[in-house]
Order: structure tokens, then sequence, then C-alpha cells
DNA sequence: TTCCCATGTCAACGCTTGTTGACCTACGGT
DNA sequence: ACCGTAGGTCAACAAGCGTTGACATGGGAA
């Protein structure tokens, strides 16, 4: 299949969609201020996604790209499992995107789900050889990691905000340690 | 001042908002469902509370109640934090509200650092002696906190939901415990 | 009773939104 | 040169929103 020549427009429709997603959530982003971002009519908008809801779901694909943990140090996960999710909030809006929809939007709060239960979980599966716990364990790391992303980039809590990136990473990391090596403390409560 | 008869109504317009905010988040909470909840016209709603700004400001309005954390043995401190924190937000729906809204609208925002950093902030003061790392820890127990009520209450992230409140408990005082009384681990790497 | 003000109702306004359909334009194959 | 079609523009629609002002009502003070 050749390139179209209206692959730019889509591209470009995607870009300022992720861009105001983020910046605004679902509703305050506007298809009229999408396609002004793109320059464009917002009917090609229509043309080329249908709705705005098909438009939020494929400006919203994402994949977390989680490397293979299996293969580090054991004492190393957590502070490489921070360090990746930083890598992947920064430098790309879907994201924020995700995050900020999915507190009012039912199908961003899904695919967040998908997220931290279909990839991390099966991730931290390969850790554990797949315990019943693996679910919960996955789930924490999701606790700590969206909280600080709401924290940090949404919120702009002051220190949060303002922390370097290498204090994130050393204040952070024993609590991902924790919650992905740590025996289950409700199995035996003491 | 006696009891006026349009307080009943006002009452009434609060919990219909807060209901409504929390669950729908701001811009999708529209006072015509919130008058309608409360039995009312949507014209007694701007007649009470002149806009919808000001009826936000009104319905989220909330304190956090912290204990006085000094009078507790160091230990005890993440578990205690942990439980009050579950307590506050369960048979409330302010919390929620907030949450929900805070992510695409500026005063909910402001409300919420206030909150955290306002409140929690010199609570945990009185703990560290106000040592310049105060603030941070105050963040830190934040995110984790602000991340547990978004994955539980807001995302329904399946595990992490249907944990019961013990589990929860016992996962994640550990962490409030780090950073609460841990040295700052970015003064001394190593 | 009379009057007044707190309380409440009603219909409408101006605006923005997602969405639609009719129309224009330009280019590549024949 | 022709023409079909992919790509793009334009104006308008219906619905829902926050908000307003004119109007009813009813109970307590005089």
């Amino acid at each position: 299949m050749p390139a179209r020549r209206s692959d730019q427009t889509r591209a470009a429709i995607l870009t300022a969609a992720r861009e105001r997603f983020a910046a605004d959530g679902y509703e305050r982003a506007t298809i009229r201020a999408i396609a002004t971002d793109a320059s464009i009519d917002p009917a090609m908008v229509m043309r080329y996604f249908g709705n705005k809801e098909k438009l939020f779901a494929a400006a919203a694909e994402f994949d977390l790209r989680l490397p293979d943990l299996s293969e580090l140090p054991r004492d190393q996960l957590g502070a490489a499992l921070i360090e990746h999710f930083l890598d992947r909030w920064e430098g790309d809006d879907t994201l924020m995107a995700l995050l900020r929809a999915s507190v009012t939007n039912q199908a961003a709060a899904d695919r967040m789900r998908q997220l931290f239960m279909g990839q991390l979980g099966p991730a931290i599966a390969k850790l554990t050889g797949g315990g019943p716990d693996t679910a919960v364990r996955a789930g924490l790391v999701a606790t700590q990691s969206l909280g600080l992303a709401l924290c940090r980039y949404v919120l702009a809590l002051g220190p949060v905000a303002e922390m370097p990136r290498a204090a994130v990473v050393a204040w952070l990391t024993p609590t991902i340690q924790h919650y992905l090596t740590s025996p289950d403390p409700t199995t035996s409560p003491r």
C-alpha cells in the first residue's frame, strides 16, 4: 500500500488530539480546538475518525514497552521499573491524556486497566512464577506509579513536581521493590 | 440567627452536588442534574451559590481532620495514617469529588494541593522537627495515598479495588512508614 | 386584613458542542 | 483533454449547557 497523501493529515490530527486530551481531559478537549491545532477543518476529523470517541481511542493507543524484568538482578527491579515509567511519561503525552481522561471517561479507564493489568501483570508474573498474589502486586505498583504521575505531572504538587528525577528514583525504589519482592503480608500477619 | 427555612434546600443542593461531582467530575456534572437530584429548580442553585464555580467551591470544602501524630509510637505512624485516609475516603464523597475534578479543574487542583501541603505538611513537620525534607515527605505520602484512591475508587483496578481493607493497610504500611521516617536517601546516596 | 419579603417557578437567552451533508478542488490514469 | 475520485471547505443543524429576569406564592409582622 503506497503512502497516501492523507496520512500526513491523519498524523497531524492524532498529534494535536493527544496534546489536547493530555492538557484538557476528555470533555474539555474539543474537536474544534484539535482541528484548529492541526490546521484543518473539524469535518476532517469526523471523516477520518468517525466521532470523538473513536478519535480518542486512536489517539490513546499505547504500549508500556516493559523490558524483560526476569533478566535483571532481583534487587534492581524497583529502580529499573521507576526509571522506565518516568521515561514513558516524559516525551510523550499519551499517558498524560490517558490519565486525565480516565478519571471521567469509561473507555479511557478501561484502557488504563488493560495497561496495568494486561501488560504490567504478565511482566510481573514472570518474576513471581505466577502466584495468586501476582495481580495484587501489579495493582500495588500501579497505585504508586499512577500516584506519582498524578502528583508530579497533573496536580503539580510542589515538592513532588520539583524533585529531581534522581530523588524520585531514590525515594520510590524501596517501595516498588517491596511490592515486587516482599512476602505477602496478609498470609503471615506476624 | 434563626434557622432559615432555606437552609434545608441549601443542604440538599450541596449533598446532590457532592454526589454528582464525585460521580461525574466537574464538567460532566451539570447544574440541571444536580437540581433534579435535589428536587428543585436549576435557578435555585444560581440564587444560592451564584455560579457553578462557587457551587463547587462550597461543595468541595473539606478537612482531613488529621489526628495528632506526635502522640503515636513512631512505628505505628504508617498504619495509623492509612487507616485514617481510608476512613476519610469512605462514607463521604467530598474527596472523590475533589479527586475527579482536580484532574481537569484548576480550583479543585488548588484545593487538593492545599489539603496535602497545607494540612498534611504541618502535621508531618511536628514529627520531623520541620527539617527541609518535610514537604518532600508529605508529597511522597500524597503520591501513595492518592494513587491508592485513584486505583481503588476511581479506576477500580481489579485487585486493588477488591482487596480487603486489612490487606491494603498491611501492604501500604511499610511504604508510608518509609516516607515518614527513613533518612533522606538523597543526602547520603551510599 | 394588609403588606412584604423570602422562597420558589418558568421560559427563555446566548453560546458551545458534536455532527452532518452539500459543495468545491486538484491531480493521476486513460 | 477528460474525468473520477481522494482530499478538503463551508454553513448549518439539533442538543445541551450555564445563566438570567420576570413572575408566582405563601407565611409572618404590622
